[in-house]
DNA sequence: CTGTTAGCGCCTTCAA
DNA sequence: TTGAAGGCGCTAACAG
């Protein structure tokens, strides 16, 4: 007699159907004693295991029906010890790159009917830590990470154990662990490369902070483009501010090696430059060369459009979830982790100095 | 290489004393072992509920950390009916706008403690409905959401019960369900006033579809304003496409009666506006007189800077976030829900026709 | 203050 | 093909 304790309101033994108001919500053996069969038998039908008869799976159906019956998922997350649900922790939401990269990681969970328990990080390696560990807490069956700067880190297969975990966008120091990348360091190269056959010669690279693996990568780009063609870099690594970036481009353009072309570690930084540059009164691409790394949205509709290294973010989403997918489904932990590393287009608009009506995309 | 080496697949069927090896997670029971006292204990510490004597808190707690034991989130979960966690339906989350609202939703959840499983409608009231199901299924303790354009239908307190929602951006029609929006039919009828005092008399609204509720909210306060100076409305609402717009504008311009002024009904329509009216060579301010709904990180650089009505995204997330807590705390299902609106701001710049050196923001 | 009992809803195991 | 038992990890409700 499983008669549940509390009879609020609805208690009735016999459930007559419709009757069963929405006090309780309907239970397995709600159905399976409408139905006239054992729980198991319920079960079956729900989960298709085992041939159930034809005649009986109907009538179990047609109970499952009548009470509204829904199998409750945190039930069999915990007796099934898998929770059919991923988490993802991520740095920001509000940055559009990473909203992207999100964006792919819960479409690619939706096709495998899976939920994702999302969180962000700000960045910060003990809240990244701590919110990795909440959500093996809730037995998520894998985790997708954009890593927070620098932490080297917390993140590692002994926090993880068994459960799977792939690494996009920045990379943790754990060998065992899935990640995926794009070409920053070449990307970078690339376009300062671009910049030297329009002839520039000293070329400047305005970035956020060089603790951050994707902008320390694309400097390392920068610098060898530069060492190739023997010329001599000339960084700054403050655009965290408005302030910041308007004072360090200010001292930098009235020396008498002003650079004659920028790059930029990323979309904050491209944003803070640009404002400075109008500021300052410097118009690109006539007085001023530039390039940003990463694409945007407005990209095409500031004056002049912008050049930059496009980052394929939400097809990076999706392959880091998808390794992870493969990975929950193999059911093995990997010895050493994959390193997939995405390519990147350069799309050369205007303010670089080409004169393209259309942005041109090279590959 | 950080010595990870328990051997992988063959450590199973150790002595399970208190040599306990990381293939089972511990459970409360093995602390209870451990510190030789009973679960409840254990339990009681943990949440201290009871007062325990404090030689055996301190036992349990020794024996806590030996183990490295963490509470199954789950096994909680499921026994006391509450999952502490929430779950966030938005369109889509490539959309900057609507980051920014999860942002605020995420940043709330966290600081009560709750974990967000967020998923992605994609405009579709089909899929809207069946991931509210799905995380019901999952025992949310209360829904935020986006709807779906025009789910008057689905989204009702017969699907969630007793689980508080909050709806936010966009109304449902159940009124029983909170709401927490932006004045969008204020907003637009302000700058509209604005572009009118501007001297022009041939304002064009440019939407992407009325059959959003925000789109055709600013719509109504357009035609509103226009209503009040006696002027004749212009609109279009087939702002989904670069190629549509370019021929409605195409259209519009060359006619005797072309648009001075455009609105736009929000950040994609105005990504389109802006795109054509480069290709058209048409010059703002001087040409045509522009204005936006939404502000957006790179209006402030585009070529003028652009007038727009800036919405308050995250407070939005954050208000509404909070009001599902409130409900959630107090536990009752509100008769009536709140209908709260948050105040926009008028970011005046240069596209109005403005002369401003730098944004004028009113409240 | 502390321990015991009894499930939460589901599915694995075993028996019929 | 179907059902009964048992337990996943935790905590209310009661003893002691």
């Amino acid at each position: 007699m499983t008669e549940v304790g509390e009879s609020q309101a609805g208690g009735k033994a016999k459930p007559r159907g419709k009757a069963q108001v929405a006090h309780r919500k309907p239970t397995m053996s709600d159905v399976a004693r409408l139905a006239g069969v054992g729980t198991m038998t319920v079960s079956r039908v729900l989960n298709g295991t085992v041939p159930v008869a034809e005649e009986t799976a109907r009538r179990v159906q047609t109970a499952i029906s009548q009470l509204n019956y829904r199998p409750n998922e945190l039930a069999r997350a915990f007796r099934g010890q898998k929770s059919k649900s991923i988490g993802l922790i991520i740095p920001y939401l509000y940055d559009p790159f990473f909203a992207n990269c999100a964006h792919a990681v819960t479409t690619v969970a939706k096709e495998h009917g899976y939920s994702v328990i999302i969180t962000t990080s700000n960045e910060d390696p003990e809240t990244e830590y701590a919110e990795a560990d909440q959500m093996l807490q809730r037995n998520v069956d894998g985790v997708v990470v954009i890593p927070a700067s620098l932490s080297h880190s917390r993140l590692t297969r002994t926090l993880f154990g068994k459960t799977p975990v792939v690494a996009f966008d920045r990379p943790v120091s754990d060998p065992t662990v899935d990640v995926v990348l794009v070409q920053n360091t070449a990307g970078a190269r690339r376009i300062v490369e671009h910049l030297i056959e329009h002839g520039h010669q000293r070329i400047a690279f305005m970035g956020l902070s060089r603790s951050l693996f994707t902008i320390n990568a694309r400097f390392m780009g920068y610098r060898r483009a530069l060492q190739e063609a023997g010329l001599h870099e000339d960084s700054f690594f403050g655009c965290g501010s408005q302030g910041e970036t308007l004072t360090s481009l200010k001292e930098k353009l009235k020396g008498l090696n002003a650079p004659t072309a920028i790059l930029t570690s990323n979309t904050l930084a491209t944003r803070y430059v640009l404002s400075s540059l109008l500021h300052l009164g410097v118009k690109m691409p006539s007085d001023i060369a530039f390039a940003g790394f990463d694409d945007f949205d407005m990209a095409e509709f500031t004056s002049p459009p912008l050049t930059v290294v496009r980052q394929p973010a939400q097809e990076m989403g999706r392959v880091a979830t998808s390794l992870l997918f493969d990975r929950i489904e193999r059911g093995e932990v990997p010895q050493t982790g994959n390193r997939i590393v995405l390519p990147v287009e350069i799309v050369l608009r205007r303010s670089c100095g080409c004169k393209h009506r259309l942005p041109v995309v090279i590959h």
